[in-house]
DNA sequence: CCGTATCCATTCCGATACTG
DNA sequence: CAGTATCGGAATGGATACGG
């Protein structure tokens, strides 16, 4: 997909943007977070170009964010679902979400929200340290270290310990 | 940039894409919170063509993420600076950097790690509804809404009601 | 309806040379 | 050091035609 490929970088944020960092690709997630599995639902939604969007799916079909099956109706056709991984971008997807709200629309404009099932408006994502402190933006440093291995799901655990 | 602006859509994410969805714009993003300021800075820690970081740089700077300055050594050279709109986007790199630590590095891999000034490690962004209740990535729903008149700063802010 | 295949225009990106 | 200018290969993306 591109000349330099950051797959070996240390840096997560690098990897994650070799991965998902493409154009289309999130979008194509956030469509699958509003309900649509099905080829044609997404192109006629997005309405990129058939042939890629089929690159797309495969890609994140091969990296395991989404999960190809065959219709529930016995069809000949095939559902894309969002695997445990794929799941797991909505906090991604939110936050832009948020940053695009605060700065990219005015006042009154028309603009998709988000909401809880019961109504509720979604709560600001907050940087925090593992002590409950707000952190500004400037106050988080970069470090050497090591992935630590995973006790428990990552969703349910609230700090890094 | 690309052939369909999403500048109009109705999608916060769709904008938000629109604007820092480039491959490169959020590395560049990125670097700044290291720290980076100049050129060559930049154009060394990323490896990018020179021209294709002019033209990033300048659209950086257009849409008012990045501030461009004379260095402050009086020199003929220019530093760039995050503005607050730039600063808040600390959390969409969080987020992706959760998401990359999470998924795209074995165990004990060699992995840069994100922490606090004060050496505590950051929490994990967690999506919550405004009661505080925890919520699922399925949880939530969007609808047709307004832009809300913002009343205050939105980082002060921690819910959106 | 779900793709695959092909064609073509545009853009991206790297490399290099050049200017101040 | 901080860009600008230019070139060429590769990838992106739109459109259309075709096959299961």
């Amino acid at each position: 997909m591109r000349r330099v490929s950051l797959i070996e970088a240390t840096c997560p944020i690098a990897r994650a943007l070799d991965e998902i960092g493409d154009w289309w690709t999130l979008l194509i997630v956030r469509d699958a977070f509003g309900g649509k599995t099905r080829f044609g639902e997404f192109q006629k939604s997005l309405g990129l170009a058939k042939n890629i969007l089929t690159e797309r799916l495969k890609t994140l079909v091969a990296n395991g964010v989404l999960e190809k099956r065959p219709a529930s109706d016995g069809g000949a056709r095939s559902e894309y679902h969002l695997t445990e991984k794929g799941r797991q971008l909505r906090v991604i997807l939110f936050a832009l979400r948020q940053w695009g709200e605060d700065h990219l629309f005015e006042d009154g404009e028309e603009m998709m929200v988000a909401r809880d099932r019961g109504n509720l408006p979604i709560a600001r994502l907050r940087l925090m340290n593992s002590v409950g402190d707000t952190l500004a933006p400037e106050d988080i440093v970069t470090a050497k270290g090591r992935k630590r291995k995973q006790t428990a799901h990552a969703s349910t655990r609230t700090t890094l310990a």
